[in-house]
DNA sequence: CACGAAACTTGCGTGCACGCAAGTTTGCGT
DNA sequence: ACGCAAACTTGCGTGCACGCAAGTTTCGTG
């Protein structure tokens, strides 16, 4: 059972990211002072920094929500089936499937800005914790898994940046659809997963 | 040959990140403000900032030096006569032996300071770039080269982790010397790097 | 040598991050 | 139902990061 507390926190949170999305959609993100989000969201700019320890993390999360924990759950799930290396591809390219995509101009804005982009592919970081310890169940040796759950968190923080990457700079430009992306950048590490797993 | 501008932009990197190390070593990191640093180093507390972007930035550059362009250099000549896997490996293990250490205390300093340990592992992110160079040269494909990069710079930061861990924490310590715990941090990457070049 | 462009330094102003200590709310045991 | 302990919010104060525009230094070229 959920307190409270708990309740409230979860509320004020939402209410932080959200208004910080919805202010800096409106005016712009350099025209957003973390002042006027707390303000828009009935709290104190004190408060604000007890939530989130940047002003474009809020923004950010306001379209991550909480992608990496459930990505975590996706893959202890899909492990049942499968085998390592397969469970965590696909629950890494099946999350970051861009649902209905309300968000689409908020992903404009953030591959735009640089500030919120360096934000934007920080957030992979929180894979690892999880991440470690589901991989922890199949692989014996838990610095290994370390090592792996980070070289993951790395993998996609590479496909994001450059799946956002501001284009025209002369070379060839990668796009292509995100899943695919992930998959392609995940490839590479394929081998260490089976490794380890056997 | 190197320009007056160059030498005196050297000169400067190099006088404040090691006022920067005396002044914490001496007062204690929480007593120095980036002032201090600046005034020290003879230039204005503006000019800092063209320099270190935080001022942790500066403590830690004055031990970790241009490790990480370093190890690019090492690997490089590794690579003509044994596999990326091995040249990578030994050119990391290699450039973090710790020399004379004359460093111990600063080293402790570091390890003792959440905010000078987190600068510190945040270092080796410096690694991608040229490491990817690197490692194109011998896999065809840039974006695995970058994935691969990317991922042996997590390793370090993973084993550095470790090795600046405040003890204590009820679980099994890992220790060990720094080389060796690289080595094993590595190691999980190797199949990985050995089919990216096959 | 002279001079113009480019690089670098500096002061200023603004907003941000966060430690701390006091006030307020929630939860729990009795 | 009461009351205490723990969690959370808030205001305040301090130092920090950085954009901007003006001044200064270096460098290449005619």
């Amino acid at each position: 059972m959920t307190g409270l507390r708990e309740r409230k926190k979860e509320a004020t949170r939402v209410a932080l990211r959200e208004a910080a999305l919805r202010l800096a959609l409106e005016h712009g993100p350099a025209n957003v002072r973390v002042d006027d989000i707390a303000e828009a969201a009935g709290v104190s700019p004190r408060t604000y920094n007890n939530y989130f320890s940047s002003r474009e993390e809020a923004i950010v999360a306001a379209v991550t929500a909480d992608r990496e924990s459930r990505i975590a759950a996706a893959v202890t799930e899909r492990l049942s089936e499968t085998r390592l290396a397969e469970a965590i591809v696909d629950a890494i390219t099946a999350q970051y499937t861009d649902p209905g995509e309300q968000s689409r101009d908020a992903l404009l804005l953030i591959t735009t800005n640089p500030g919120l982009r360096t934000a934007f592919l920080d957030a992979p970081a929180a894979l690892e914790d999880p991440l470690q310890e589901v991989i922890a169940t199949r692989v014996g040796d838990p610095q290994t898994a370390r090592v792996l759950a980070a070289s993951v968190a790395a993998a996609v923080r590479v496909a994001l940046e450059q799946w956002t990457q501001p284009a025209g700079n002369g070379l060839v430009v990668v796009s292509g659809s995100l899943p695919d992306l992930l998959r392609r950048m995940l490839e590479p590490l394929v081998p260490a997963l089976d490794a380890a797993e056997a």
